[in-house]
DNA sequence: GTCTATAGGCAGATAGAC
DNA sequence: GTCTATCTGCCTATAGAC
């Protein structure tokens, strides 16, 4: 048995399981709001160790961000595999939020939106091209579903396709606070029903 | 003249001066985003001449937000003066955002829901008061529509008032990170555009 | 009310042994 | 790859002079 083999079994690799513990402290406590240290205490090793995997804190944050945007891009093909009307696709969509909301985390872009600010450049960019992806996958199925007659919308498909990322973000953000992800459904079901065609 | 007086015309206090440094240091950069440091040098003094204001940065975060949320609450009181449609007043509070964001800020309970696991118990009540204040806000302007006619919506009040601050926030949060206030806009627009009982 | 000075701790990061 | 040890700098906060 080889050593990648072994490691498919049970062992995802140093660097891969720094990752997960430091993508749910974005997502939780947010880029400015967790250290080295924290990632070391949770898995036992020492500050040294990480920056042998990772230099800095800016290049894990990149890293982490392009490994949640390749994440993201396979559920999103997994939809489309899926099949389907455009509608299903769009539910589907926001299901994959609310799953991070359960966990009580923010979407590590969203969350990353919010310290934009204090990013450094090479983060900045790859905020923007997870936001830009989001919003050319769901142009195009807002397109499918104009064709299949399951969505409708008012204005041009880009302005609804930011339409729904942004109340999707949003409704996260402020349903995390409170705690409820409850409130997140709430909303993706009041914005996707302005969306479906079934009642024009 | 007494001092207050002049205070009133040229002069805000320190203790107000640093609460306007802060509070655009929050909106911009995040509670956990920037230090006593960092205020203390915009306005020229030391650090612990700031500790005499405040005790500590839980106590300043805790007076920013309860000032945000009078100086809003204010806001939403002119509205109402102003009189009108509620479809009108809508917009009005659109626009409010919109005003924040024009300044490359973000709503400031807004960037705090983002942080919102990282903050001190007090602060943490606060933001979901200011929440709650909207949402109590909104839900009356929607049945205010309702009744004059230039407000309709599915579900019930609530979630509808739910769904207006989730998406405007959202779409603040989102149209910062590319400095485009116009994405703010549409999405607002588009927003509005389902409550508009015009085209029903 | 504002200052200087400083405490005590934690941040990100590096050198070099194993 | 992981460790110990350490560095430098910044953080919040306090003491005490003026």
């Amino acid at each position: 048995m080889t050593a990648v083999a072994h490691r498919e079994r049970d062992d995802l690799g140093t660097a891969s399981r720094i990752m997960d513990v430091a993508e749910a402290l974005v997502q939780v406590r947010g880029f400015n709001g967790f250290s080295y240290a924290d990632i070391a205490t949770q898995l036992h090793i020492t500050k040294a160790a990480l920056h042998y995997h990772y230099a800095g804190k800016a290049d894990l944050g990149g890293a982490l961000i392009t490994r949640y945007a390749t994440r993201f891009a396979a559920a999103l093909a997994a939809i489309d595999a899926d099949g389907g009307p455009a509608l299903r696709k769009l539910a589907a969509y926001a299901d994959l939020y609310l799953r991070v909301l359960r966990e009580n985390r923010m979407c590590l872009c969203g969350m990353l939106a919010a310290e934009y600010q204090t990013l450094p450049q090479p983060m900045r960019d790859a905020v923007i091209t997870f936001f830009d992806d989001n919003e050319a996958w769901l142009e195009t199925v807002l397109q499918d579903g104009t064709r299949d007659g399951s969505v409708k919308f008012a204005g041009g498909s880009r302005a609804a396709a930011r339409l729904i990322v942004s109340t999707l973000e949003g409704a996260m953000l402020v349903a995390r606070s409170y705690g409820e992800p409850a409130r997140f459904q709430a909303a993706a079901e009041g914005l996707l029903a302005g969306f479906a065609a079934g009642r024009a």
